[in-house]
DNA sequence: CTCGACGGTATCGTATACGATTTTACCTAT
DNA sequence: ATAGGTAAAATCGTATACGATACCGTCGAG
């Protein structure tokens, strides 16, 4: 057993703050939509939940609301952040900005390794379009980005591309949903992405390649769901 | 006199709550540099001088500590977020990519009287580079990039910038402390932004000069202060 | 029947209190 | 003189307490 185990079973210094518990559970109900947006979050309630009092979950509440996560209202509460359709809209935007240029800042420095990873996370994304799981799909596809961004040599952008998914929250898989048939779609633009990358092409195209994909996505979903305002984005 | 009024003199309802009274507080002084960065924030200290318990100034601090203004440590206590070079040059990437895109996101929406303004004040810091202040000009530049911005058809990406620059603080005008010779460049810079947009050059155009516009100025930073790894961001 | 007054309950906002932890100052022994 | 160790002070972390505010249901007047 090594010394930080031990620590971690039997001292109470290597415990992190109740403050901090109360983040951490607060934010993983809100990411795996135990709590659903708009859910109301009591302070008493959540204490006397983990067994503290309210002032840690207050400060974890704070904490939350500066991330976008919750949305607080003074005298009245907090509760978990509803995500209207203009804030998906402008949010996929701007992680099609974020994820384009963090793709291409990883390029580089992708291994043959990690091409192959990623290639194989593609064709299990292939295999899985008949019996097609909204889910699991969206599972697979994060983990097909987050290995072709993993080595971006920008860890802020990756900072905030993960920000901005986790502000999304649930509707993370919103388009995979409502719009099944992008996902083929989808697949060979990634294997089109994968290309460019082994081939080297230049930064520039494999930001816009990158850029485009997400974008596309996003039009998929909103030609499905607001064909009348499809065009209030424009095309970038 | 009406109720409004009535509540507004006499009843705290109308007052803020303490907590954003300290957050308000405490913020405006590490952006406006009263705080310096690594200055410690004692918790008892802010209160009482606040006239107010720790209970409120902890949860503002918590607030801007996941904003990336403050630094905390568990039983330690908080400090004004020490930005290093490396997380400069970070950040100063992310911002040319996310100003890159802001500006051409609004380019279409300015309307002549806009750049009107954002001319003058490009001649206003042109008057200035002989007898050259750095803060000023800095103040300026702003001034200029926030009309380029302003009809951003993306508000988040607004927030995000505007976050960003939050976070660098004190390092928000460095570059022209330490590299005077850069203003003149860039205020060419700038005439060359407004004409593309004005001749209605294409978004991709726009956003590439607008990001390498920044770029550059992070480059000059650079090659000045840490020559030796001048290169260690890829050209982008 | 509708609307506003009234009261009760749930919940929030903040002060106070105190144990826990870290930091500092000092002191002793080598 | 210095390493180590101890006591005291500073500061943090959290529980408890209680007044303030918002929410909700009831009741009476129009």
């Amino acid at each position: 057993m090594t010394i930080g185990e031990e620590l971690s079973r039997t001292n109470p210094r290597s415990t992190q703050s109740k403050s901090q518990q109360a983040y951490d559970w607060i934010r993983q109900r809100i990411v795996s939509q135990g709590f659903s947006p708009g859910y109301r979050l009591v302070l008493g309630s959540i204490a006397s939940e983990l067994d503290m009092s309210v002032v840690p979950v207050r400060e974890a509440i704070r904490q939350l609301e500066a991330e976008g996560l919750v949305s607080f209202e003074r005298n009245v509460g907090a509760r978990v952040a509803m995500v209207d359709d203009a804030q998906y809209r402008f949010s996929m935007q701007s992680l099609s900005i974020l994820e384009g240029a963090a793709t291409a800042l990883a390029a580089r420095a992708l291994t043959s390794e990690d091409l192959r990873a990623a290639r194989a996370i593609n064709e299990r994304m292939i295999e899985r379009l008949d019996h097609f799981d909204p889910r699991a799909f969206t599972a697979l596809n994060q983990q097909f980005h987050a290995i072709l961004f993993a080595r971006c040599a920008n860890p802020r952008i990756l900072e905030l591309v993960n920000a901005e998914w986790a502000r999304l929250g649930h509707l993370r898989d919103s388009t995979f949903i409502f719009v099944p048939g992008r996902a083929a779609e989808s697949v060979r633009e990634h294997e089109n992405i994968l290309a460019c990358i082994e081939t080297g092409a230049s930064l520039g195209a494999i930001e816009k390649i990158a850029r485009r994909h997400r974008a596309a996505t996003l039009d998929a979903y909103m030609i499905h769901e607001h064909p009348d305002e499809a065009l209030g984005l424009p095309a970038f």
